[in-house]
DNA sequence: CAAGGCTTCATAATCGTTTAGGTAAGTAAC
DNA sequence: GTTACTTACCTAAACGATTATGAAGCCTTG
């Protein structure tokens, strides 16, 4: 039992090693009979294939890495089922690294990781954060395609592809929202632009407080929970009164701001509308029920997972031509997904005191 | 740029594969002069080795698989985390297998997964839920070496090692303080057998039942929250009157609950009171604040990871001096972490109308 | 019945490393 | 000056699969 090699195989069932191979593999041009003897013995024999030979010997791999930086986001989850659902079907083997050190993005083990990732000639790759230029570069020099979700292709690779929800008029949803609720003093907590996301939803919030003509102040913190909740103290007490919206850029940073808003007593949304960018399980019963974007980020891991797979399946029709086998990136491969706002209480619906001018609910 | 050889970077340095290869596993016997060469060249040429020639050659392995099936519960990240931190020092490469699909645990596809590792030949595998006793035996005929965290072994593995939360005083613990409320009318909801944390957790709540004279219901559902509500409402409707208090064994469950006594109206603590068994980042932000058991997942994970880098290493180590090469297990790998009762409102503390049987808020 | 086409299987090269088993030169010991 | 030991390097055999090339046997077919 266990530790036999395709050799042992072969011995035992008297037949060559080319012969168990196609048989194994399922392959046409051996007879019904040798397949089943050889299935037989290998089962007998507990053989189990050497991944690491067939590799080596093969043309094809048949891993794609997922890059994360754990931000301890659990919209992670949803996005990883994505993919996965994408890919199974096709029989892939997907693995996960990470590139955070205790919740902290480490640009030396995106480095790591992406060498890694090399050295074990991975199909593809799908990333959730923008990489290093010389990353991508690198990355392009073997030939292994990148799909870039909720982030975008570094400079240096604009034409990669991306699967993003489309963060610019998600904003402008919210901030439409908020002008319905006639506030007029906006705060957006947010991460630093090394999440390439912020770009687009900040942009998008700019331009709705210009068409409303409301005041939006940018607050930026680490991405995290515990910076975002000092930096959100600092500035308050700086400020010295209340913003009549606040907008956290994701999960991680509404969470620190509702642990202070909670600290300080300070209630929802009487005093404080609160507005988060990431739909998860919890939101509808936390107090109050949240108003939060829904990202689908489900849809958004499976787009991903298509679209790697569809490029890694022309890049080997290409080399079977004899043409490059350098991944060929179509403008399309570029993918917005719309966002929906799902609205509950916290921004203040439902809800008769509101903070900063009172309006009609709408 | 790219895709060159050892040999590329030997004939391009002049000297041999054996001196490039000693030179950049920096192993000793080289000379400085020429390590610094072949460094230079292979930069210069791009070189990147090919990890599956280097697996397919060397003896041991340095990936390490971790089995998930993902009941999209956050307490994985802190897992992984734990398990991530311990293994960083060593360079280990951390690869996780989920074995669910569309969220539940699929039997296929957990055969699937050990198939694969085995197939990777991969260094230990780290597993979070009781694996088929098959697999288990599989594993074992190959020399892998398994940890269960939060899940027992099989039934013929008795002997495998296991890092789980202290699951039985936990509930002793959860308990006492249920019956210090003065409640008499318990409800478990609880997943199935299959997760093996199950047994503990009711046994010893069942125990602390006995001893303060309380009544316990035990209510099995799916280990997910939609289950979960359905399993809750069937069993509310048929019972026509609350219990006092509600345990939900995990999270998914505990959602699943919340989310039908919010539909209900159905407050909390004053109409029942809930208990959870994973404590998450947003407990304290529900409607009410959540009492929780606190896991400690990070710290478990942590555990793990040593446990099974010291088995990989031992083995390592006998098998250089000609012993058997199968691991050791020995029992005080059988590790249990003590949980915390982290006490907030939905139990009934800080709250004068508590259900049941009123009397001192302790 | 010769020629050609299938079907079924075998031989052996190959993938890109690591490493056991050398060798040649230089140094130290006696 | 021989012997013994180091140091720095090389040659070539693995590792365990896949697959190009080809051969033997049998079946058609004109």
């Amino acid at each position: 039992m266990g530790r036999s090699t395709m050799r042992d195989v072969s011995r035992a069932v008297g037949l060559s090693m080319f012969t168990v191979s196609q048989a194994l593999s399922g392959a046409v041009g051996v007879s019904e009979e040798s397949r089943q003897r050889v299935l037989k013995t290998a089962r007998e024999l507990g053989y189990i294939p050497n991944r690491a030979a067939q590799e080596l010997r093969r043309a094809n791999r048949d891993s794609v890495a997922v890059i994360t930086a754990s931000t301890s986001n659990s919209y992670y989850l949803d996005l990883m089922s994505g993919i996965q659902q994408a890919l199974r079907p096709s029989n892939w083997t997907v693995v996960v690294g990470d590139v955070a050190v205790d919740g902290a993005y480490d640009e030396r083990l995106e480095d790591r990781m992406v060498q890694r990732l090399i050295e074990s000639r991975m199909a593809g790759v799908i990333s959730t954060l923008t990489l290093r230029p010389e990353n991508a570069e690198l990355l392009a020099s073997w030939d292994i395609p990148v799909v870039f979700v909720d982030s975008s292709p570094p400079e240096n690779a604009k034409n990669f592809p991306s699967v993003t929800t489309d963060n610019y008029n998600a904003s402008l949803v919210v901030g439409q929202h908020l002008a319905d609720h006639g506030y007029k003093d906006w705060l957006l907590l947010v991460y630093p632009a090394k999440w390439s996301t912020r770009f687009d939803r900040e942009r998008g919030l700019v331009e709705a407080a210009r068409r409303h003509g409301a005041e939006l102040v940018v607050l930026e913190s680490e991405n995290d929970a515990v910076s975002a909740h000092s930096t959100l103290a600092a500035y308050l007490d700086r400020a010295g009164r209340l913003p009549h919206v606040l907008i956290a850029g994701n999960n991680p940073l509404l969470l620190g701001a509702l642990k202070l808003l909670r600290e300080r007593s300070i209630t929802i949304p009487a005093d404080i509308a609160v507005v988060g960018y990431d739909e998860f399980a919890w939101a509808p019963l936390l107090d109050p029920p949240l108003t939060v974007l829904n990202e689908r980020s489900e849809e958004i891991g499976r787009r991903a997972a298509q679209t790697l797979a569809g490029i890694i399946e022309a890049q080997a029709e290409a080399e079977k031509q004899g043409q490059s086998k350098s991944p060929l990136y179509r403008p399309e491969y570029q993918q917005q997904v719309a966002a929906e706002l799902v609205i509950r209480k916290s921004c203040g619906c439902g809800h008769a005191h509101q903070p900063g001018i009172p309006k009609v609910t709408p």
